[in-house]
DNA sequence: CAGAATCCGCGTGGATACTG
DNA sequence: CAGTATCCACGCGGATTCTG
């Protein structure tokens, strides 16, 4: 898989860094941007949600279990403002607001993709080398293995290998 | 590279999730797992040097300049638990360490890669959304544009398109 | 229904000093 | 050189209450 890698070296590979990295830059980074917003508590999940439909308010609110109003309330509103999210409200009564993924935000889904590609490919091997700190969960581990991810869910064929899960 | 996406919508877009995400379930997602350790502060630029060559301990020091000793060795000591970065240790006076990616690690580039490249391709569109709180830096934005990501530096003609930048 | 406002705990990460 | 140890500030995110 590491050898493949026609046009991907060039990302991060192949290219040559300022050393010292400024640090100026490095803040900056849109890299580091993109990868600091995506990846606080819900917002992989909202986007991976409304990559599959709109939702209104209360609809996510329900649907992620888990998540207060008020987080719902800012990641969704920095989602919009960043200009993944479009938000659309409707002058019912009650109020009833839509959100659903600009094109922009369902072109990020794309490498999100191959990241949650990577991950469920080798969180075996990762958790193999972290000894004792996986996810243990409230009530014991499952015996078999980690409960799959709700984000990447195989079952259907697609592309789903396990290197281990014994087959049970 | 992004059109090839033969198997990839699968993983976040086209499979069914089970609503109510379960919160635990969430919490233990591989995906989620491996985003929130990639996206702390130093963790993606120590990967990316790392993966041009092996560097020592100091060496790392002040090829990023702005690190403390202890975020370098913390986020180290996490990559290599982690089994994604091989730690070695010279035992010579003074000792001398290496560090270096593993395979594993190495395996990580390329849907880092991915990510990276859509935040090259789409930052700009993300900071003209988002009005006011992109990255000014210290004196003032630049003209042109942004100060091109130092994680990615297009300039070889590799995969770069940038849509704004009028070509000043 | 769809939020806004307030309070607060906790984890991340910086600064500094010390060590083998 | 390659760390460890301690202290501390700040921001993320949860809980709760109130509103149009």
């Amino acid at each position: 898989m590491a050898t493949r890698n026609t046009g991907v070296r060039t990302t991060l590979d192949s290219h040559r860094l300022p050393i010292p990295v400024p640090i100026d830059e490095y803040e900056c980074c849109p890299v580091t941007d993109v990868l600091r917003r995506v990846s606080d508590k819900w917002t992989l999940l909202l986007i991976t949600l409304l990559g599959r439909q709109p939702y209104r308010f209360n609809e996510l609110h329900r649907a992620v279990e888990g998540i207060s109003q008020r987080m719902l309330t800012r990641t969704l509103r920095v989602l919009e403002s960043d200009g993944l999210v479009e938000r659309e409200v409707f002058p019912t009564s009650p109020p009833s607001v839509e959100y659903r993924l600009t094109p922009l935000g369902a072109s990020l889904l794309e490498p999100l993709s191959a990241l949650a590609s990577w991950a469920v490919d080798h969180h075996a091997e990762i958790a193999a080398s972290r000894t004792g700190t996986g996810c243990p969960g409230p009530a014991g581990r499952s015996p078999a293995g980690f409960p799959p991810s709700p984000l990447d869910r195989p079952g259907r064929g697609s592309f789903e290998r396990r290197t281990d899960e014994p087959s049970n």
